[in-house]
RNA sequence: UGGGGCGUCGCCAAGUGGUAAGGCAGCGGCUUUUGAUGCCGCCAUUCGCAGGUUCGAAUCCUGCCGCCCCAG
């Protein structure tokens, strides 16, 4: 029943399977449990490897969480179900200074950080990815919902087959060489499909609900975790009219405030909403107006990382997970980490430093970098 | 102290005899595998207070209280 679905190519590997090492990045959900269960099908051999990323306990019995407690538990579950190894590594420690306490860091530098990015590019895809390749292995395989597409030039990064479910912005940041290296089974499958594999599999994770939200926020209060974090951050300070300079009201703090929000400003009287349009961390002032001076049409992306070449055709970019992708151009080497600066051909609203900005060439990936800064679209 | 004006939801504000618009803020929900945005819903039995007129008043009358402006 579930031969069909077994396809030695979702792994990409050559030569005798059976010769094959694969190693699964298994977080305890159901995407990399199903990954972990094709691989095993492959006849190859398989090693589930979990990062335990933060408190263990805090996580037991939580909702949509990842990498810690139960998810952990549930991961070695699905392993001994398939019959193949499993390792927990601690990386505890690691994932508070790579992903934790920069997102603190952002928070209190005025930026919105994309902390599930960071993740990505660090634990998961350099020091996991080291991992693997100590262990031997031939590949490593994660439970991302993107595809890897071998072109003209080498390995492409594309976007998922069910658009609901693409992941794609959160990778942008896979290296090349990272990229040779990894394997994404689920690219392809629409996600009814991977939850019908896990209970075809029998697999204790088959619904168990996604997970959703930043993985180390309990609760959705971001500010909680800044100032666990970073304690003397958290400081009042004044709401300006970034037009007029005049002084509106008092804040509790610039980590509770990301630009083009609205909410929770408490500023009435007005007849017109007014959105935040900048934070002035020195100066703990929250910079606000109306809605069009949120207006945005250009951005310096730093830190700059690009897949393959670059290509002729018009170029998108998405700015935040969820958006469509907007017509942009390119300015500057946009590689290598270098900074470059893209312009949108219509006026994009929230555009907040510290979140990513992704390049597309239609399904393709180009690559990506982080938001330093925008500039007001001029009519 | 004279003269004038004004007091309607936390804020702004319609309504001038027929049974309290709207906006902002706030709250709740939906959407969402980052932050936002967006959308939907809720939000004054009551119009500074006390009397009176009227079938009926936030709207008219009287008094009181408060605030503002001009005068001195």
């Amino acid at each position: 029943m579930i031969a069909n679905t077994t396809d030695s190519s979702l792994f990409d590997l050559s030569g005798p399977l059976d010769a094959r090492r694969i190693v699964v990045a298994m977080s305890g959900g159901v995407d990399s449990s199903v990954v972990a269960g094709l691989a095993a099908e492959t006849g190859a051999e398989v090693i589930g490897v979990t990062l335990q990323l933060y408190d263990y306990g805090a996580a037991t019995g939580r909702k949509g969480a990842c990498c810690a407690g139960d998810d952990i538990r549930d991961a070695r579950a699905v392993a001994d179900r398939l019959g193949i190894a499993h390792y927990v590594f601690d990386h505890e420690s690691r994932f508070r200074e790579d992903v934790v306490e920069r997102f603190a860091d952002d928070y209190l530098n005025g930026r919105t950080p994309i902390p599930c990015v960071r993740c990505n590019m660090g634990p998961k895809f350099t020091d996991l990815l080291d991992m693997a390749r100590e262990l031997g292995a031939d590949c490593l395989a994660t439970g991302h919902y993107v595809r890897r597409v071998t072109g003209a030039h080498g390995p492409e990064l594309h976007r998922a087959v069910d658009p609901a479910r693409d992941q794609s912005y959160f990778l942008y940041g896979t290296t090349e060489e990272q990229l040779a290296y990894l394997r994404f089974p689920l690219g392809g499958l629409p996600k009814t499909e991977t939850r019908r594999m896990a209970q075809d599999m029998g697999l204790v994770v088959a619904a168990k609900p996604d997970s959703q939200d930043i993985c180390f926020v309990p609760d959705g209060d971001y500010a909680k975790i800044v100032r666990a974090v970073r304690p003397e951050g958290d400081a009042p300070g004044e709401i300006v009219h970034a037009a007029t300079g005049e002084v509106l009201g008092r804040h509790r703090g610039i980590i509770h405030y990301t630009v083009g929000q609205r909410r929770g400003l408490e500023i009435g009287g007005l007849a017109e909403p007014l959105y935040v349009v900048g934070l002035d961390a020195p100066a703990r002032r929250v910079l606000v107006g109306p809605r069009p001076m949120l207006a945005v049409g250009s951005a310096v992306i730093t830190e700059t990382n690009r897949i393959g070449p670059l290509p002729d055709g018009p170029l998108m970019a998405k700015v935040r997970s969820m958006a469509k992708p907007v017509p942009v151009t390119l300015e500057g080497d946009f590689a290598n980490g270098h900074s470059a600066v893209i312009r949108f051909t219509q006026p994009e609203y929230g555009v907040a430093p510290g979140q990513a900005a992704v390049i597309y060439a239609g399904e393709r990936v180009i690559g990506g970098g982080w938001i330093d800064s925008t500039e007001r679209w001029e009519t």
